[in-house]
RNA sequence: GCGCUGAUGGUCUAGUGGCUAUGACUGGGGCCUUCCAAGCCCUAAACCCGGGUUCAAAUCCCGGUUGGCGCACCA
C-alpha cells in the first residue's frame, strides 16, 4: 500500500471521504465528505475566510451555481471550454483534432471543426496510432448543460468556475466599495466540469469546491500597499527560467519582484499569501512550490500566472492554486457581450488641463430646423473635423439620410478643458484555490506511521497518526474516562459539556480500553485527550495527553476549558498547561 | 473516450463450477481492568449490477457500473 492508498483507506474508514452514490454502484468524479471530512473542510475554508475576507477585506458573495448562456458565451466557456476531438474509425482512439494539424498551420487552436476536417482530409492525416482513417472532428464541452424552466426552456450551464459570478457583479461591487480601487470579492462554492475521465480520487472531480478571489486593481498601479508584510518571506519558486534548468530556486518575495521573476508586487503579495495559507493548514513547506506558467501555456491575455503545487507521494507535484494577473480580459469580455460599460471613474489627484477640439451646435436653431432628428444631427456634427466644419455648407449623414447644415448655427474652437479623471477598466488579480485537493494534501502531509513499543514481549507496532495542525483538526479534544464506570463517566461528561460550551470540538469516548481510545483519536488527528481517573475524584485533576509526543500533564478541572482552548490555538504550551507526569 | 487490470462484511483478505462463503482487524454489548490497539464471553456485518452458459456460478462468458495503471484529456 502506498501512502495514497493508506490515506484514502483511513479517510473512508473513519468518515472523511466517501465515494458518492455507493449504494447505487457509485459515479466517477464525485465524493461525499463524511462527518470528519466535512468538518476538516469547513475549518480549512474558515482559515481561508479569515485571511481573505477578514484580513484582506475582500467580502464574500454567493452567486448561483447554474448560469445562463450569455455569461459563458462572454467568458469563452461555451466556445472555448471544449476541445475538438477526433476519433480513429479503425482503432477508436481519440485525439485532439487541433493537435493533429498544428504542424501544418500556426493557429490550429483557432480553427473551426469544418476547417480541421478539411485540413485533415487535404493533408491526408491518418491515425497516429494505427494509420487508420479519422472520423469527423467534434466538440467535447466540459460544461454540464441543463435547462432553465419547463419545456425546452432556456439553456443553462453549471458553472465551471465561481469567478464569473464576481465579474458580472462588477458594477454592484464597485458601488459597494465606493468606487475605490483596489477592491475584491471572494466566493467559496461548488463548480462543475464534466471531465472526460476523472481519476485520482478527490484530485480530479466533476463537482468540486473552489475558493476564489477576484481583486480589481488599477492597471498602472500594481504595487501593494502592504508589501512589507511578506517582503522577506522566502518562497520556493519554479520560474519559467528555473524550469529550463529543472531546479527550484529559493528567494524572498522582494528579490523575486526586484529581479522581475514575478511580474509585480501585487501578484507577489498574493503568491506569498497563498504560501502562508497553505502552510497554515498544514502543508509541508518543503513540499510546496510555485510554478510559473510558461509563455505557451499561459492564457494569451494573462500577464503572469503562478500555480501553487504540492508534492504528493503518488501523483508527484499537483496544482492546487492558480494565481494570475488576468488583466482586463474578463471585464472587457462581459462589457462587450452585455453592451454595458464595466469601467470605473478614477479621479486624478489634480484635475488636468487638456487641449480639446470642441464643437458646439446651437440647439436653439438646430431644433426648429431638424425637429426630432436634431439630436442625431448634433451628435454627427460633433464627430466632424475642423476642415469639414469650416466649409460653407456642412453635410452630415445620419442613418443614410443626408442633412445640410448652415455654417452659422455651429461654432467650434480649440479649447483647454479641465478633466478631473478618467474611466479605466480595472485589471483582475485572481487567486483560485481547489479546496478538495488541498484537503487531500493536508491529510497526506499529516499522515504518519510511527513505531511504538508494544506491551510485554511483543514486537514493536505501528501507530497511525494524523498530525493535523490544531487549527484544522476536526476533533480538537477527546474526553476519555479511564474505566467504564459510572463514577468516572459522570464527571467526564460534565467536562465534555464544559468544553463544548467553550466552543471546542469535543469527542467523548468510553468504549473499550484506554490505549485503544488513544489510538483511535491519534488516527483522526485529535491533538489532545483528557483522561478522567480516580485521582480526579480525589483532587479534581485530569491528565492532558498530547497526540504527537504522547506526553501527559496533570491539570486541574478548574479552568480546563480555557487551558484546552489556549493549547489548541497555540497560546499555551503543554508544559505550561499542567504538571508533567 | 480507448487499452490493460481488479471489484467478497466497516477495512484488508481466502476462496479456479458443488455443504451453512475463510480469516484477521475494526464496530456493538458484557466481564475484567488505575493510562497507550491486553485478555475472556457474546454479537452484528459481504460475493458491484444486469443478462447468459450450466443440474449447479462468488468462480466461466457478455454488457454495464466502479477502483487502479497506461494513452488521450486536464479553462
Amino acid at each position: 500500500m502506498d501512502k495514497y492508498e493508506q490515506v484514502i483507506e483511513l479517510a473512508k474508514r473513519r468518515g472523511f471521504l466517501w465515494n458518492s452514490f455507493e449504494l447505487y454502484g457509485g459515479a466517477a468524479g464525485f465524493y461525499d465528505y463524511g462527518p470528519l471530512g466535512c468538518t476538516l473542510k469547513r475549518r480549512i475554508e474558515q482559515i481561508w475566510r479569515e485571511l481573505y475576507v477578514i484580513h484582506e477585506g475582500f467580502m464574500e458573495i454567493e452567486t448561483p451555481t447554474v448560469g445562463i448562456e450569455d455569461v459563458f458565451v462572454a467568458s469563452g466557456h461555451v466556445g472555448g471550454f471544449s476541445d475538438p476531438l477526433c476519433e480513429c474509425q479503425e482503432c477508436e482512439e481519440a485525439f485532439r483534432a487541433d493537435h493533429l494539424v498544428d504542424k501544418i498551420v500556426e493557429v490550429a487552436d483557432a480553427l473551426s471543426n469544418e476547417e480541421l476536417d478539411r485540413l485533415i482530409e487535404e493533408n491526408d492525416i491518418g491515425c497516429p496510432e494505427c494509420g487508420g482513417k479519422l472520423g469527423k472532428a467534434y466538440e467535447f464541452n466540459l460544461m454540464f448543460k441543463t435547462n432553465i424552466g419547463p419545456g425546452t426552456g432556456r439553456q443553462g450551464y453549471m458553472r465551471p468556475e465561481t469567478a464569473q459570478g464576481m465579474f458580472i457583479n462588477f458594477q454592484r461591487l464597485s458601488r459597494y466599495y465606493r468606487d475605490k480601487l483596489p477592491f475584491g470579492a471572494t466566493q467559496i462554492g461548488k463548480s462543475y466540469r464534466n471531465e472526460i475521465s476523472p481519476r485520482q480520487g478527490v484530485i480530479r472531480l466533476r463537482e468540486f469546491t473552489q475558493a476564489e478571489a477576484e481583486i480589481f486593481t488599477h492597471p498602472k498601479e500594481k504595487g501593494h500597499p502592504n508589501f512589507e508584510r511578506f517582503a522577506e518571506v522566502t518562497l520556493n519558486l519554479y520560474s519559467d527560467e528555473a524550469q529550463e534548468k529543472g531546479a527550484i530556486e529559493q528567494m524572498t518575495v522582494k528579490e523575486a519582484v526586484e529581479n522581475n521573476i514575478i511580474a509585480h508586487e501585487f501578484l507577489a503579495y498574493h503568491i506569498a499569501l497563498t504560501d502562508h495559507f497553505l502552510q497554515r493548514v498544514g502543508i509541508a513547506a518543503d513540499k510546496l512550490r510555485f510554478r510559473q506558467h510558461q509563455k505557451d501555456e499561459m492564457a494569451h491575455y494573462a500577464i503572469d500566472c503562478w500555480d501553487a503545487e504540492i508534492l504528493t507521494d503518488r501523483f508527484g507535484w499537483i496544482e492546487v492554486v492558480g494565481i494570475a494577473d488576468r488583466t482586463d480580459f474578463d471585464l472587457k469580455a462581459h462589457a462587450k457581450t452585455s453592451g454595458t460599460e464595466l469601467e470605473i471613474h478614477i479621479e486624478y489627484h489634480e484635475p488636468k488641463m487638456v487641449e480639446q477640439f470642441v464643437v458646439k451646435p446651437d440647439m436653439g436653431k438646430l431644433g426648429p430646423l431638424f425637429k426630432g432628428k436634431a439630436k442625431a444631427v448634433a451628435d454627427a456634427l460633433k464627430e466632424l473635423s475642423e476642415d469639414e466644419l469650416s466649409k460653407d455648407e456642412i453635410k452630415v449623414i445620419v442613418n443614410g439620410e443626408e442633412f445640410t447644415v448652415p455654417s452659422d448655427i455651429i461654432s467650434y474652437a480649440q479649447e483647454t478643458v479641465k478633466v478631473s479623471g478618467e474611466k479605466i477598466v480595472p485589471h483582475v488579480i485572481e487567486p483560485s484555490y481547489g479546496i478538495d485537493r488541498i484537503l487531500y494534501c493536508t491529510m497526506e502531509h499529516a499522515f504518519d506511521e510511527e513505531k511504538v513499543e508494544a506491551e510485554g514481549d511483543e514486537e514493536e507496532e505501528e501507530r497511525m497518526v494524523l498530525r493535523f495542525r490544531n487549527e484544522v483538526a476536526p476533533v480538537q479534544v477527546a474526553i476519555l474516562p479511564l474505566l467504564t464506570r459510572d463514577e468516572l463517566i459522570e464527571p467526564a461528561k460534565a467536562i465534555a459539556q464544559k468544553l463544548r460550551e467553550r466552543g471546542l470540538l469535543v469527542a467523548y469516548d468510553d468504549s473499550r480500553a484506554i490505549g485503544r481510545r488513544y489510538r483511535r483519536n491519534d488516527e483522526i488527528g485529535t491533538p489532545y485527550s483528557i483522561t478522567i481517573d480516580y485521582d480526579t475524584l480525589e483532587d479534581n485533576s485530569v491528565t492532558i495527553r498530547d497526540r504527537d509526543t504522547m506526553k501527559q500533564v496533570r491539570a486541574s478541572v478548574e479552568g480546563i476549558e480555557d487551558s484546552i482552548y489556549d493549547l489548541v490555538y497555540g497560546k499555551l504550551s503543554l508544559e505550561n498547561a499542567g504538571v508533567s507526569i
